[in-house]
DNA sequence: GGACGCGGTTTCATAATGCAACTACACAAC
DNA sequence: GTTGTGTAGTTGCATTATGAAACCGCGTCC
């Protein structure tokens, strides 16, 4: 069968989705946003097989997006926490959750994303132009950046 | 193996990744951003077999994500274009786009988004609270939203 | 009207998933 | 020290999804 991958895809998308693009591990890293650390937690909270939660995470941790911390409490176990890479998917879940809530045929707003100083539910992602011009999908395009261009970065 | 569907999770990520979230859903849809509509375009630009694309395409329609157009160009085939809900997707794309764009180990700028009114790339993907102040992902917390308010929304 | 391209369906081998049972270790109680 | 409990996995097996290729009906072209 050999699972395709996308690890050396030109697309940025494809590559992105080579290392979060399976069923399980968004929800991993969303609850490591939400504070869980530890293997037991992550298993309870996603009711997903060990095993399965064992390939992932390692998956997680050879990509840099978790890495392993010695402990934090007492224990001598390890935990599982969010590098800088792991913290960059923020603005991913962000978007998937958003769409949810607008598109979902019944949007469930069990919780709300609000920000920490006013307690108030944030704005949608906005994508602006290098002038602050808010921009649509349709304002926008691919433009091939020919090799030259990048190396040499002209 | 009866892969565990998230179509009534509470979360609306998890709900999100129900629709778009195996491997080929989100490829299919930023293609169809770039402008593929017919069987045969998406089937030769992803490489996939043709019986998945069989699957995850009738799985979009039904999802309300793409929508069977009756023709365009002459002939009597159809098409699959998007939606209003999957116009929705491009934040999702260009979060996962930027995502690696910043962090991948090696990054490959083989096209870039731009504005399409200057034809300079745009920026990142701007997250602000309601009253404008700019978000990181620490400046922001789930809030419980009470079934009580979310019926009356008081 | 015969060849070809399009848009699939069918068939089959194989890899990924899910479940349950099992192991190894740390820590605590007795 | 040994029994017990919880954590963090590993192993084995049944089931399902995936991928490659062959096949097929239909519309087009010439």
């Amino acid at each position: 069968m050999k699972r395709t991958s996308f690890e050396q895809a030109e697309c940025p998308i494809a590559r992105s989705l080579d290392s979060i693009g399976d069923w399980w591990s968004l929800l991993i890293i969303r609850d490591a946003f939400l504070g869980r650390r530890r293997f037991g937690e992550f298993q309870k909270s996603l009711g997903l097989a060990k095993n399965i939660l064992t390939v992932r995470l390692r998956a997680l941790v050879d990509d840099g997006i978790l890495k392993n911390a010695p402990a934090s409490d007492g224990s001598a176990y390890q935990e599982y926490v969010l590098t800088p890479k792991g913290r960059g998917i923020f603005p991913i879940l962000v978007a998937l959750r958003q769409w949810s809530e607008e598109f979902s045929p019944e949007p469930c707003f069990a919780t709300l994303l609000v920000d920490r100083e006013q307690g108030r539910p944030v704005r949608k992602l906005e994508l602006r132009a290098e002038d602050g011009r808010l921009l649509d999908g349709i304002d926008t395009m691919l433009q091939p950046n020919p090799p030259a261009k990048r190396r040499r970065r002209a």
